[in-house]
DNA sequence: GATCATAGTCGTCTGCCTGACGATAAACAC
DNA sequence: GTGTTTATCGTCAGGCAGACGACTATGATC
């Protein structure tokens, strides 16, 4: 295939970013409203174009930096900063996605602890949490008057896919650690499974297991009542990435 | 982000291929010599410009159907025709990948039964199956006095990407059928996973899982002895395409 | 045709892991 | 103190995987 400049048509670059989080017993996703048409007033994942002398993750990590003041967390430092997890999810290049031109959208996944409320340009009332049960129903409402969903463009299925490798990939990774704060107990990285897959799972179990997977968890040796009840040990995520076994995911 | 038509860089996008197939107990990926520069002479992975219409998906299937013949196997329909496996891989967009311009390419991976020679566009001494060891040896040599490695770009690294999605990916899944013909024995699909894992496996216990688990395998009735040895039953690929609890690749 | 080599197929046994669930421990609220 | 909540340890049965023995049915070789 000969290089000819005129042979090949111009796109346009962007990186989406599904930023997920647990708040209040919810997995729940980061969302801005819109602006501009197309979709003004809707909501939508954060995102924006690459630049001309940027990488793709670079660009990623830029955009959530802007969004949620968040950094990205540095794989090779040991897992104690307050860092996201950012990891590529797929490339969406429909030639219809965006009506005003050619986009190929680089999707990135984000994993983040509870945080404060999130900002978009500075302006809090452009961008929320919301879970990912009401942004992903047909044309669904949110408690509150204004509707959350359906989100622009192909947004839903970016989201959707997004939600679904964090769902796997806690089952086999220590990746659900991303969602705890620098130290945390079995019982909220439990509540963190829970949340993610919405299903209950055994804490007696679940303690066993997590506990006895090698370099999974590190001790502290200090201990918290933040949960009420018993004081709990207090955890750090271990060096270990991959669980083997995984965690089992509850049939149906 | 208002709308702006010179607020962003224009992008060229392509799609590569990871073509991999199963070839004399080996691993192999599909490679094409370059005709002109950059990397003129080398091989590299074959692929090409995404047109202004077409979907990422389409553009990759393209690709596969002129690079090696081969159609791109239905979801929807029952695993049976002789079409490829394909699925979207990840994103290359270092500013510096390609010293041309811009490039963004959107790797795609194809996994096929094994073929008769590849040809690319009709001249088979510039595409081959090699196997991927060869491929990802730094400055290796393949066992011609022609050296096939290094791949051009960074067609390394989205080879060894692509070669471990689809290591993990026939953990879990009932993907190693797509390595096989529309009919195929137990033994023939353990050297599937024999070759891409690089382990070897034991029968019994190989056969005891893959006949054990329902949806997995869908005998046909009839027997073959192209292996030699006793005959075996053969058997299609079932409509399982998740498998829980997953095949267990071997320690190191 | 007997023997051998090659693959395929069925069983057995043992150890590990998981799910179900009882029991105890240590905090707080009243 | 009593009750509630959460954490943690223990027990037991069932399922599955790894190791491996045994048998079967072909083609190849003598």
């Amino acid at each position: 295939m000969p290089y000819d400049p005129s042979a090949f048509p111009p796109f346009a670059v962007t990186v989406d970013l599904v930023v997920l989080t647990v708040r209040r017993h919810a997995l729940c996703a980061l969302a801005v409203r819109r602006g501009e048409p197309p979709f003004q007033g809707r909501w939508a994942l954060p995102g924006g174009f690459v630049r001309a002398d940027e990488d793709l993750a670079q660009a990623a990590a830029r955009e959530l930096a802007e969004e949620t003041g968040l950094r990205v967390h540095d794989p090779s430092a040991p897992a104690q900063d307050n860092g996201a997890h950012l990891e590529q999810l797929a490339t969406y290049g429909d030639p219809k996605r965006d009506p005003r031109m050619r986009v190929v959208s680089v999707a990135h996944l984000a994993l983040a602890p509870d945080l404060p409320a999130p900002r978009a340009g500075g302006d809090a009332s452009n961008a929320r949490w919301a879970p990912v049960e009401e942004l992903l129903q047909q044309g669904g409402y949110g408690r509150e008057a204004e509707p959350v969903a359906p989100l622009a463009f192909d947004h839903a299925q970016i989201l959707a896919d997004g939600v679904e490798r964090a769902r796997s990939k806690i089952e086999y990774s220590s990746l659900a650690t991303a969602f705890c704060p620098p130290e945390f107990t079995v019982g909220e990285l439990r509540r963190v499974y829970e949340a993610v897959w919405g299903v209950a799972l055994d804490p007696r179990n679940f303690h066993r297991k997590v506990t006895g997977t090698p370099g999974f968890l590190v001790p502290t040796g200090g201990t918290t009542t933040r949960q009420g009840g018993r004081p709990a040990q207090l955890f750090r995520a271990g060096g270990a990435t991959l669980l083997n076994p995984p965690m089992l995911r509850p049939e149906v």
